[in-house]
DNA sequence: TTTATTTACGAAACCGTTTTCGGAACTTTA
DNA sequence: TAAAGTTCCGAAAACGGTTTCGTAAATAAA
């Protein structure tokens, strides 16, 4: 049952092609009786437009972008179920590319994408990217490009955040209530805009409450599990060893707990912890989690509900469109 | 800076149309000289090709679609993982469709990849699904279909699976082996490949120890995380309560944990818990969480270069090509 | 030198749609 | 009854590549 074309299904009918097209298409030119016709045709011998053909000549794929650095996170995949449910309903489908925290990889995919694979893009970006040539490029080629969660602060267009200053100020200030007076933060990248706007809110938490900050307690994490276990046994194990961290990003959650038990650190009395995650096993963990629990959803909902207002419009503005969803301190065992 | 095609490249370098394509596509037709001077000026004018021309003039998309329930979960993550590091390095991109554990979505997508938009299919079925018509008229209109982990039995193709007979005896026979003599099963649909090979092999193990099956606890869930949670607190609260547990599937863990907290039932001590996961968090639940632990991202990587070779040879037979992946118990603190 | 072969390129068909434009047949208006 | 307007459909161009085929020029063989 090899597919068949709208050439058959006009043959079969002995219509025009174009007179199909228009049928499928509902237009105004074909009448009732003739569209009736071709739909039941249609069905019958199981007809399915070829996108391509669609997409080459009316310059619309009906794909749109989505790039993010990783997947196996519960931010991104719930931020996935947001945008995909959009998308859906307008009958869009979703390209997910991973960069894997590589500016390499981030730039070839936007670079291709430049040739009309998709509609809009969805960026989250690296953790290694500093640069944002390579998304400049791709806007002024005409595709709109909306940035969630992870950002090009310079960019002109479309940012939607949590409020991770807020976010970090909340967190650390939340430990300095528990008692922790020396405080270690999790970083992921020194470019990203969500690990800076965290940090800095971390920093003026404690400005804010007379504490003063230490170098030795930022700790610059990467994209390697083994090492990062090292680094955070290694801030553990330190003389002046912390009392309460917050860990920037979820992943660093479990090596942070596997160090504690390896130290025979006991959580919250030891040390507090609050994290930066949605994981839904925060709330069973041993102890649950306190976490600063992301609008992982509403954030990619409401990016995709933009971008395709972007994409319904043609003239539609994106700069002044960014928007901020506050994220909430869930607290639990970890800190209390 | 609009997106430049191969005409104006042509008209640019004083050569024709055919010309610069094979040059780009290093055809033996084309001199070394006209070659470089191609790809240098393709390089400056920022040339990027759009896939819908090739794709419709070729017959090849360069997209495969990966057709799963749900992304927010560990094993899909994982295996997504594993399917995009095979697609990329062969330069495809990977379409991800989401089924929401519906029939009728699954029905939709596979349908609409008729059209052509992907080369081949990746799939994991719905919960729902217990028919196989949608997946037999998508392999017989041409397009090569892999399963993995989900599979429809009766349809002739490759499937990429998991020993889930073995380890839901595994499961099954380790709770016994720690003491329990009244085992529950959670189940999550009545017509799943996995969900009846798991319980087969429960049944087995109960079978072989002399322990005698009981009806009620066999516990069908749903894809609705409350009315799950409603269904194992019930479960825990009968007069005859199970002291050890099976659940098949990642999604119940937390709601089975949150029961337990509800009921003040202490895990190992009241009731012993072995679930099929791929959690990171496994090892420091409270308590720490024995698990069977899926090979998922081998298990997509394994599905996915299958399918690239399928793509390669045209006469290439997925009919023999079916692949068992073993799954690892392992041993933590909720059974001992 | 003549003929055969190879090299390097261009013209044009083609992929399957959508859309513009033209026009026949039919209906309404003057 | 003629003119004007509607309704419904078909022919053909267009989208941007790839591929087949033809051929002029350069080279090799006779």
């Amino acid at each position: 049952m090899k597919n068949i074309n709208i050439k058959e299904l006009a043959r079969e009918l002995k219509l025009s092609v174009s007179t199909i097209s228009k049928a499928l298409h509902d237009s105004y030119e074909i009448s009732d009786k003739t569209k009736k016709r071709v739909l039941k045709a249609s069905a019958r011998l199981n007809y399915v437009p070829n996108p391509y053909a669609s997409s080459l000549r009316g310059k619309r794929s009906k794909n749109i972008g989505v790039v993010i650095p990783e997947v196996a996170d519960s931010f991104f995949s719930l931020a996935i179920n947001g945008i995909e449910s959009v998308a859906k309903e307008k009958g869009y489908h979703v390209l997910i590319c991973l960069t894997h925290e590589s500016f390499e990889n981030e730039k070839n995919i936007l670079k291709e994408f430049q040739g009309g694979r998709v509609d809009g893009v969805l960026l989250s970006i690296s953790g290694e990217t500093s640069k944002s040539d390579h998304v400049n490029d791709l806007i002024s080629s005409g595709i709109p490009l909306i940035f969630f969660d992870r950002v090009c602060e310079e960019v002109e267009t479309a940012k939607i955040t949590t409020d991770d200053f807020e976010s970090g100020y909340k967190a650390t200030e939340h430990l300095i209530q528990q008692g922790c007076d020396k405080i270690a933060f999790l970083s992921i990248s020194k470019s990203l805009s969500i690990s800076n706007k965290r940090l800095e809110g971390y920093f003026k938490a404690l400005l804010d409450h007379n504490l003063k900050a230490d170098k030795k307690n930022i700790i610059l994490c990467s994209n390697n599990a083994k090492q990062n276990y090292a680094l955070i046994k290694n801030l553990l194990q330190q003389k002046n060893n912390p009392n309460g961290i917050v860990a920037s990003v979820e992943k660093l959650t479990t090596p942070l707990y596997k160090a504690c038990v390896a130290l025979k650190l006991k959580i919250p009395r030891d040390v507090k912890i609050v994290c930066f995650s949605n994981l839904e096993t925060a709330s069973i963990l041993n102890p649950s989690l306190t976490t600063i629990t992301q609008p992982a959803f509403e954030m990619g909902k409401t990016a995709a509900t933009l971008l395709f207002e972007t994409l319904a419009k043609s003239n539609f503005n994106l700069k002044k469109e960014s928007m901020v969803i506050p994220s909430t301190l869930v607290v639990r065992n970890s800190t209390t």
